[in-house]
DNA sequence: ACGATGGATAGGCATAGCCTATGGAGCTCC
DNA sequence: GGAGCTCCATAGGCTATGCCTATCCATCGT
């Protein structure tokens, strides 16, 4: 059973005759024909008494009509529904994000993108670098925010940012006055970094390494306000990026000026993954400059 | 849109996998990643993300999933519909009998029926020849049961039995005690006839004329009964067939003993109609001696 | 690095649906 | 009542399309 012997029978039913039915459908008469016996036989039934000037639905044909057209009916439905849902900017986003970024950047984006498209709902992963990727293979995580570069090519990444590190001193810190300084300035203090796993970690470790220095790592947190609050009581000094920097804190923030001492964040998707418009529009809302 | 790309689909959605689903679906796999493709450019969308290992369905995938099940499912319940009830002996019956036959034959044959398919639904149509003959045309008519023969070649008919025609003569008539008669002996007797338009006035008619015999009719009616009361009055004879003979009238009922002096009954059923079984298993009935 | 797995691509083939031409039955009109 | 028309069925040929095998390419696991 195909759907255009479907069709042709409903037509035929529709107009009485095989001729019109033919011409509605735009087909010939014969080919028409053709398919409503067909029909009949693997249903194994007449579904019309050709009774020379007219045709008429059988019993059976009478049974048939309405289901027919509900298959019909349904497939239209499923074709409409997909296309008018592929253009549809709407349904549910889910964003990953590594927590150095999160309480800082996502917020602003999100309120501005949901005021342009109310229609998407977001659900907020916050998790490290690792769990991200993990999540984002598996789909649940459609679009990831992190710090690049990653690892694993079968990741499309795009570059959204790059700031610049800061040390986090204390308000009284001989250093504090200073505009900019060097990582190696920093050589003999205490410091407070994030706990291992968190990727902004690794990118101050990698910084010190590059400025041959070997902090003496006295706290560790999961998050930078606690460190920060740390450094406000003179417990030591941090580094942070420029998003993390909190205005009205009991710290000095000191621009770092050695070379490659900056985070990049970035979006990453899967590759091969098919985005719907949600995603695309959320991808360019958040590169949009 | 075609059924198998839907139901491909399905299988991909099901088994996750394209090989898989080729194997279940007996397809090569090329052919049924062919036919994927096809359905996904129609759409106008992927349906399917295609990660290396894994195949899952997108956002519009999960989407269009339960509408082309619907599809599918609608299509076996119309298929399944129509092979449950093609066997099935039940259903609206439409029999359409003339008045001279309607009240003595068709109630016996009814209830006997009725008793062995009860699913079928009776409706009776008492009209004279040619408006049954119409409805049989127009389809409103199933089955009509009248007197044979007729004209035109678009129906089919079947004899179902033919009777003796009685003279029917007031208890006292001087003819009353025979066992048969001539019509020819009722020469000079005032008739009462049917009226004209039911079928058995001109079989009545008919055979007189045979008779050489030009009945003078003093009454006319649409009924028997009506006929036989005036006869039982002693206002005239008549003409009826056998099942008219109503046992405890007024009437004396003698058989007619001329040659072609009958009445054929038969059935008629418009030719080249499709006949349900509840149909065919009621003509049988009929037939069934 | 290798083979195994899984999907896409290429090319050939056969079927199936479509076409035109024609047949045959029924209806209309002169 | 016969000629012509209408309408569905049949016949025969053509093409498209879905299926096949062989192969490619990427990924994944050993």
């Amino acid at each position: 059973m195909e759907l255009h012997q479907l069709r042709y029978f409903c037509a035929v039913a529709e107009t009485g005759s095989f001729s019109r039915a033919a011409e509605q459908s735009h087909v010939a008469q014969p080919s028409l024909s053709q398919q409503i016996i067909k029909l009949e036989e693997e249903l194994g039934a007449r579904l019309f008494d050709r009774l020379g000037r007219s045709v008429r639905l059988t019993e059976l044909g009478k049974i048939f009509l309405p289901r027919a057209r509900a298959v019909l009916r349904e497939l239209e439905a499923a074709k409409g529904d997909v296309v008018e849902r592929k253009d549809f900017v709407g349904g549910p986003v889910t964003v990953g994000v590594i927590p150095t970024v999160g309480p800082y950047f996502l917020p602003r984006v999100l309120t501005s993108f949901s005021r342009k498209f109310p229609q998407v709902r977001f659900t907020v992963v916050e998790e490290i670098t690792p769990v991200l990727l993990d999540r984002l293979r598996a789909g649940a995580i459609d679009v990831a925010i992190l710090a690049l570069p990653i690892r694993g090519h079968e990741f499309e990444t795009k570059p959204l940012l790059t700031e610049r590190l800061f040390a986090a001193l204390p308000k009284n810190h001989r250093l504090a006055k200073r505009t900019a300084l060097s990582l190696r300035d920093l050589r003999s203090e205490p410091f407070l970094l994030l706990r291992d796993g968190h990727c902004f970690r690794d990118t101050a470790v990698a910084a010190c390494d590059r400025a041959r220095l070997h902090p003496q790592v006295i706290f560790e947190s999961g998050q930078f306000s606690s460190l920060l609050s740390m450094v406000g009581a003179g417990m030591g000094v941090s580094i942070v990026p420029e998003m993390a920097v909190e205005r009205k804190s009991q710290c000095r923030y000191v621009h770092i000026a050695d070379e490659q001492a900056t985070r990049t964040i970035g979006t990453v998707v899967l590759r091969g993954r098919s985005l719907t418009r949600a995603h695309q529009a959320f991808l360019s809302h958040l590169h949009r400059d």
